[in-house]
DNA sequence: TCTATGCTCAAACGATCGTTTCATACACGA
DNA sequence: TCGTGTATGAAACGATCGTTTGAGCATAGA
């Protein structure tokens, strides 16, 4: 790759449409025709670039991961030791929700998460997993400290409940539908609201 | 088709080849020639009894979510009125993951619910939405009458998250991982206890 | 300028897809 | 027993899939 272009218009062009692609019809429904005839290039490019099509989808996959597990380390890392189990569970919460509202391809980004967890394909399930432990493990230790009375194992079954919750809400697959006098952002906004209030009563609950 | 094999052991054996491979490569993943294969039928049998792909994934569908829905109402139905939400969320909550556990297909089914969750079709949600609207009212009104104080929109907002959480346990993503000295329905089990008591709490939270 | 390398291109590869066709076998009412 | 409709069979349809090939182009370093 030549220096002058790391950011390789190709690469990003592919990228893009891939995720867009993948969002719409899924990673066997959508043809590797169909994405590089979006993103306006050869159809050997993909091969030529990441090596074969599974390839292709980790791409995708790890490309918006990697910066919501920054974001989200970030966010645990500025709070203080007196922070709230609130304040956890939202620098959990709004990084992910934040990542979709960010641009338009966040929002495609929504529904290949979901595609990703509905695939029983094991190696995009391993994938996944190792770009996700170490971020779930922070975080259960950080409410642990502020759960002092509760078993640990009845902690990693709520923070499972958790997950489920905000995975199913990132994926838009809700019955709730944003009203047409509110804005993307506001409803996203009252997703988080709503999301960290109902975890927090659950990990309190007694 | 014949009286006498209404039951059409065809029929049946597509269904379940199906259900089986539709939660292993997914809807488009899953070809028409593996599912008769494994059925041991021929080929041409999915389209004369089906009529196409898209119908049969919709029949593997209907056959066990008829079966949820009637168990769901029952459950409704049978409560007092001074039935606790907690009651009310077990009712909604436990046939779900009892219908996994129900025979071998129930633990492939939930794959495919996942899967059909994932989907962008707009047809197959739509199919999704006809078959679960008029249940999902009934429920809302039981938890409303239990929860009178709560603001009508915050009650769907918190509705909604439950049905996430527990789509996400029912399509087995989570992280916990069934311990080898329990068994399947033990963990069923305390995966139905730990959902209802979350759910409970966020529903009651201030 | 020459050469090596990164990249793009059209074209084709074999494989597999969902669907259709048509012949045949079977069961049942007339 | 005959004729009719249901069901299954093998085979092929055209389309599309992921991937590979090899030629051609542009650019950077020698």
């Amino acid at each position: 790759m030549r220096l002058s272009e790391e950011l390789s218009s190709t690469k990003q062009r592919i990228l893009d449409a891939a995720e867009a692609l993948f969002a719409q019809n899924g990673f066997t429904g959508a043809s590797l025709r169909q994405v590089t005839s979006m993103a306006k290039v050869n159809l050997a490019a993909v091969n030529y670039h990441f090596g074969s099509k599974d390839k292709l989808v980790e791409e995708v996959l790890r490309r918006r991961l990697d910066v919501l597990n920054k974001h989200r380390l970030d966010a645990l890392a500025a709070l203080r030791d007196t922070a709230s189990i609130e304040n956890v569970l939202e620098a959990f919460i709004r990084p992910a929700m934040e990542l979709l509202a960010m641009d338009h391809g966040g929002m495609a980004f929504r529904r290949v998460m979901a595609r990703a967890y509905a695939e029983q394909d094991n190696q995009l399930r391993q994938f996944l997993s190792a770009h996700y432990s170490n971020v779930l493990r922070q975080f259960a230790h950080a409410l642990a400290e502020r759960l002092p009375t509760l078993d640990k194992a009845e902690l990693y079954w709520r923070l499972d409940i958790v997950i489920g919750a905000l995975t199913y809400a990132m994926a838009d697959f809700g019955i709730i539908q944003r009203r047409p006098d509110s804005s993307e952002e506001q409803h996203l906004e009252q997703a988080v609201q709503h999301l960290v209030h109902f975890a927090a009563a659950g990990m309190r609950s007694a």
